[in-house]
DNA sequence: GCATTGCGATACTTGACAGTATCGTAATTG
DNA sequence: CAATTACGATACTGTCAAGTATCGCAATGC
């Protein structure tokens, strides 16, 4: 699936294969120059050139710009496991961990800003990027969630949506307005604001009186 | 400041005088298709089309496409006063729901889109925009926290940069990413989150036992 | 009235860039 | 070996849109 060019297992076309090198590297380069520059001057021309690769050879891949930003948008996707530490603090930071880890990659602020003007604009792109990209990370959020209500640390009636949203959206709000600092203070602090906020009412906790 | 060619005051030069009617079209105009189809493909002679103006018009105020679009970013900045009504539940809800306001504007999302991807490549634009557009609202909600602490309705150590895109983020994100609801609940929802997580720590709660 | 500037409209110039074509060469299969 | 397809490089074509120039006319000050 490195390429967008399918072919039946298999069964393989005569002459001079595809050089892999040369799917990488040019998927490489278009995720760094659309971080770089956006979407706006994201030129074939300089794809070609940082990918060290003709463009023809672009063009045998993919058939025209859009598809070759859609492809390198879809290559970030990836998978997302359920974390189990033990307590829903824990999955919570876990899950929130990576979310960092995800936003401090290179260019995360110019490909974000990138991704989002292209959605508002195309809502196939729109929705590709809420299944493919987010959806899984909400799942996983939503199964730790429903576990923290099972074990007692979170409210049962609590707004799913609304916690999702307050989980993401700050981690976004850094990387594209505000600019500051997104990291483990950033993670824990939401986390803690969630179970406190929404955590069982006070009273009956377990541990305490 | 409806238009960016400064003059200075009181002396006018000969000739007929500039039609603020237009200076008011254009920028209106400029905003509509910022919103509906992103600076990716926003063209001038759409501007003028939809302005029912001359493309001449557009230039002998603002000499680059560039510029015309950062006058109307810059046109959208308001004031924002800090609300007293007394509890720090209804100074942040009265925020908040200004808040859901503007984001609720016709094409708010696209708009906001197209700000964020252009942020991100053009550091004055993005300083122009933190210090014009966020500014003014971020400290309200700065000082609405620092008389809730000192109310004592939050605690005194509160992670402020943390409350505030707290505040913000959700809706932010809900607008470019996930597409849901930006309403009353989610701006009610998060200021009890906000009570709740950053309140005073409990068993001194002055009604409960 | 006359000079000056603004108006909408339209035509024009110019540069940028997507996409294509071509060239000489390399890697495969048969 | 021949046939086929891929490779990087480069030149070319065609389109699109920013910005300019010009036209005939309107509004202002002197």
């Amino acid at each position: 699936m490195s390429s967008e060019t399918s072919q039946v297992e298999g069964q393989r076309r005569p002459g001079r294969p595809r050089d892999e090198r040369a799917d990488a590297a040019i998927v490489a380069a278009a995720l760094e120059l659309l971080g770089e520059v956006g979407v706006h001057r994201f030129r074939m021309d300089d794809v070609a050139g940082r990918a060290g690769v003709g463009k023809a050879t672009i063009y045998r891949r993919y058939p025209s710009k859009e598809r070759l930003v859609a492809a390198a948008v879809a290559s970030l996707v990836s998978e997302i496991a359920v974390p189990d530490t033990g307590s829903t603090r824990g999955d919570l930071r876990s899950l929130m961990r990576d979310a960092v880890a995800v936003y401090s990659r290179p260019h995360a602020g110019g490909l974000m800003a990138g991704l989002v003007e292209a959605m508002c604009h195309e809502p196939a792109l729109a929705a590709a990027v809420r299944e493919g990209f987010l959806a899984t990370r909400r799942r996983a959020l939503e199964r730790v969630i429903e576990r923290g209500v099972e074990r007692g640390d979170l409210a049962a009636g609590l707004d799913l949506q609304l916690a999702l949203d307050v989980l993401g959206g700050p981690l976004f709000y850094r990387l594209l307005i505000t600019g500051g600092p997104i990291d483990g203070q950033l993670a824990d602090g939401v986390v803690e604001l969630i179970l406190t906020g929404f955590g069982v009412p006070r009273g009956n906790h377990p541990k305490g009186a």
